[in-house]
DNA sequence: TGACTTGCGCAACCAACTTGCGTATCGTCT
DNA sequence: AGACGATACGCAAGTTGGTTGCGCAAGTCA
């Protein structure tokens, strides 16, 4: 009895697009509503659930009290663009010497680990540089609750 | 007309203390209650607030939907001890180098970044290779919420 | 076709803050 | 010392983001 979720189907059919790297559940509802549907907060919870129960997607802890989900793949970290507030992703092997010095230098046996790095991103620092117009398309959208 | 808080002080003198490294507004409530005071949730919300404003305090999103503070001092990572969840502070500079290789493979400036590793303490490990016993002061802390 | 299962909307609930407001207390000024 | 204004603090309500219970509707299978 395999029932289809049109609203898991949609989510992750958004989720692929390469446009965003990774999604908060308002985001995810914003682009579903875009599409026509318009799901309730709930049923988004439950496909974003459900795909992250079977490992699908999984959630990325991002430190700003959201719960932010990606589809899962390679573990990799993330940058964030301060300006215009996208998310990139990093290849995690940059990180993974990392965790043998740590062991070496204080004896901390290191199973996993979250790194989000902070600046701005190659376009917009170029854009800085051509001028100061053209703003980034989000920017702020991060100082309030949700731009919005 | 400076009045002194009582209860940012004792705030400020409990965080200070090398216990632990980090504090949510719930722990640093049950610090303040076992001294006697036993101030209002939005009382230590308020302290902790004044602190940070004043740059005294600075508060570490772990991504784990809570509010975390440590005094301020020079930027450093973090170490999660997910046996017995205690936090370590982790020199920053194990980092440092990271942000230049990011930026040549990248284009992408870091100007920041939050990094936090989990894994299992020194002592932790020592423990569950002496036995099994002892099972860490807070673990599954967290399991009611988030966990289900 | 009927029983069973699952998806989904609605509304209520929960945790962790966050804010408004009134009172108590303190520091300063006269 | 007393008045006065500013700040601290408790109480309670509000906000936000997430989570859950419930019931209806729709899909699936025998």
């Amino acid at each position: 009895m395999v029932r289809r979720s049109l609203i898991a189907e949609q989510v992750l059919e958004i989720m692929s697009r390469p446009v965003r790297h990774c999604w908060t559940l308002d985001e995810l509802q914003d682009d579903l509503a875009r599409q026509g549907l318009a799901p309730d907060p709930s049923s988004v919870f439950r496909a974003v659930c459900g795909l992250e129960r079977s490992g699908t997607v999984v959630r990325v802890p991002l430190g700003d009290g959201r719960g932010h989900y990606e589809v899962a793949s390679e573990h990799h970290d993330h940058l964030l663009c301060s300006t215009c507030g996208r998310m990139e992703p990093l290849a995690c092997s940059i990180v993974a010497d990392l965790t043998s010095r740590v062991r070496v230098w204080s004896g901390f046996l290191v199973s996993g680990h979250q790194l989000v790095l902070s600046g701005t991103c190659g376009s917009c620092a170029d854009d800085a540089r051509g001028g100061s117009e053209h703003e980034g398309r989000r920017s702020a959208s991060r100082a309030g609750k949700n731009g919005s």
